[in-house]
DNA sequence: CCATTAACGCAAAATATTAGCATTAACGGA
DNA sequence: TCCGTTAATGCTAATATTTTGCGTTAATGG
């Protein structure tokens, strides 16, 4: 499903969509980035080119929708007892999946995007892994921060360096920004 | 100065820039932002659209030239006598000059470009006003942390919060980074 | 002052985007 | 199941944009 939320689920437009999201995965895979245009894409897809622009505004609105497909969180992320385990675990295959060369084209894809609500889509998708690592804590009685905490402390630097300064973000820097989060916890 | 290192600094070139760059200002300023074009800014500056196309690439790299350049620090962060102080100063200028409704347009076009070098001199432009306020400390014999721990303790939940959740952008927020950041400075 | 060449202007060609209208098919109710 | 309504698409023509080739200008370095 894309943000598009206002168009009818039915067969026909849900067929369109999927075939319009393949043909850019396909075409990513076979072609030059820079070869990618609107055209191409639909008539890889066997749709009309405006039946793109209307659903989809234009090409870097719809790589934006279908990166963040992609970076959809999809199953619940490792149990390994302790919340700084689950934080460590999950946010080590993060930074490997977000630092690879497709990682990276899908995070710029969705930062291109004129619409600021897909990149708060993408804020949520982290955050509502920080929810079920915070119960899942809560489940074994183990004490841990607000789930504020967690994004500013460990969310943001991660995200911050993957974009910024992709050499920064390590599994070292991943340890001691946990250790500082969950370490001094008091914050409000 | 863009980017775009590879010129000729003497007249002709810097005029175009200057007119090309004039040019944004003023209709940013006159015209709804989707009307903004290339053709449309290279009439207003005064010159052909295919000397924008082969200096800038297309109309969002030269927004994002055109907004860095806006970015760019200028003086010196005010004295406040401390290192929190001064962080806390610094970042309330900060937050309120990127939440506002240009900042935030700013924001967007610098992260739209294609040129990861271009989010690369954001990044930069921090640092190197983090580098001058741990240097100031250091002259006051304040213990201050490494610059790294600064950003990512304070830069980084800042930058994330504006560019994910503008409304989490506050200036209570900032103090609780600082705090956390300068009160558990043992990170490495 | 001259030679070299980067940057620009101009105009034609190629592409991409938009808009109007006809057609199809999803949805909801009888 | 069938029918009316309407969202979504296809098709085509009209616009707008981007690219390209080539001649010209002017900055740079002797």
């Amino acid at each position: 499903m894309t943000e598009n939320t206002g168009l009818r689920p039915g067969g026909r437009s849900a067929r369109v969509q999927q075939a319009v999201h393949q043909a850019v995965k396909t075409l990513e895979a076979t072609e030059p980035r820079e070869s990618l245009s609107v055209p191409l894409i639909a008539a890889t897809a066997g749709v009309t080119p405006s039946t793109i622009y209307r659903r989809w505004g234009d090409l870097a609105e719809l790589m934006a929708d279908v990166s963040l497909s992609r970076l959809r969180p999809e199953g619940e992320p490792p149990d390994t007892g302790t919340l700084a385990g689950d934080l460590q675990a999950w946010g080590e295959q993060y930074l490997d999946e977000m630092g690879s060369a497709p990682g990276q084209q899908a995070l710029n894809d969705i930062m291109a995007s004129a619409d600021p609500s897909r990149r708060a889509c993408c804020y949520r998708y982290n955050e509502s892994i920080m929810v079920a690592l915070v119960a899942r804590a809560h489940d074994r009685q183990e004490s841990a921060p607000e789930v504020a905490t967690l994004m500013d402390g460990i969310i943001a630097p991660m995200t911050y360096r993957l974009l910024y300064d992709p050499a920064g973000a390590t599994r070292d820097r991943l340890t001691i920004w946990i250790g500082a989060t969950l370490g001094a916890p008091a914050s409000r």
